[in-house]
DNA sequence: AGCATTTATTGATCGAGATCAATAAATACG
DNA sequence: CGTATTTATTGATCTCGATCAATAAATGCT
């Protein structure tokens, strides 16, 4: 279980043994089950979630309707990282599409590790550079391609979420109505 | 000049005096004319640049199309941040939309002061967090809100922009033709 | 297995924004 | 200045996805 987190944690900033210990050591295990929320509207996300198996969906909520985020599965962290990184209430929602374990880090242990030693703070860059990256490749998708192509990119990108999901979600997460994708579907 | 970048540097982390002497330091004038490309696509972005007057443009070039990804002002640093990072080609330009005097602080020079100390690594942090909040907020809007609202929240956010840069090119940052815009801003 | 609920498909109509075209207003510049 | 070019507005038509409605398929549950 801790193995595919330090095979993604020490990909990002090469870390020595005894440092990865301590990193290793402020992870602990939660198990959530289809359906349950790892993260709410309006509470603060004090903690980063590294998704051991399962599969989450994240989502907004306005005025009833949900607009899916993106879809976050085994090998990465998932969170409100903006909450977490501002402290301020969350925006999105994070439900478990699946059950899932997760290895959670909590704000308070990660600045802790920040105060020990600049190894933590090169890692904690890293994600932070990475996860800028992320959300420009979808903030330029969201600018640049129409739905079809936006269809296809997830397709070639991450085809097994499309197995794993439901399609309105996945017609969600493309910004049109599950009608929309069932008729683009059978186009291709 | 320089007070401006000290300013939004300390504020972004406590730096002490002698170790915002060497940031400083590594920053170097640069001036662009209205017209000129700060950043031009398919180059490598090896600088970062403080904006200490004027205006940029940044947008992404797709088969003749240009769409406008943000406008960038006094008292903020630009840059294709992704290729940046990744040193990977840029995949967007940035224009000055009017004459630009700019403070830049090279991707050689940066790396040299995360060597030297600690602080600077956490200042590199708060700035990928930063840029990442930023993105996240962009990415939340353009799932969110329609377009009308996004005129809207630029109009409250933002209102010197629009007197600042024709008027298609804010058309083309909300994501609709200039001629959708004109009559949208006559219906309000 | 069999019933209930959720999810996906198909059809018909509607509307916001795109596109094309023409004109008007603003800005650049010799 | 006045002319040229860029930018903004207005009108007419078209298109893609939304919406509403009904049915079909898939999944959950005892």
């Amino acid at each position: 279980m801790y193995t595919l987190l330090k095979k993604y944690n020490c990909q990002l900033y090469h870390f020595g043994d005894e440092e990865w210990q301590v990193l290793e050591q402020k992870h602990t295990v939660r198990l959530f089950k289809k359906g349950e929320c790892l993260i709410n509207e309006g509470r603060i996300c004090q903690a980063v979630s590294f998704i051991c198996s399962g599969i989450f969906v994240s989502y907004f909520k306005a005025d009833k309707k949900k607009r899916v985020r993106g879809f976050f599965t085994e090998g990465k962290y998932i969170s409100d990282y903006r909450s977490f990184l501002t402290q301020q209430p969350a925006t999105t929602i994070v439900q478990a599409a699946e059950d899932c374990e997760v290895l959670q880090i909590t704000h308070k242990h990660l600045e802790e590790c920040y105060k020990l030693d600049k190894c933590y703070e090169k890692w904690g860059r890293k994600m932070a550079e990475q996860s800028y990256v992320a959300m420009f490749d979808r903030m330029q998708s969201l600018t640049l391609l129409t739905f079809k192509e936006r269809y296809l990119l997830l397709q070639q990108q991450n085809p097994a979420i499309l197995q794993r999901v439901p399609q309105y979600m996945i017609a969600s997460y493309l910004g049109i109505t599950p009608e929309a994708l069932s008729r683009l579907r059978k186009q291709i």
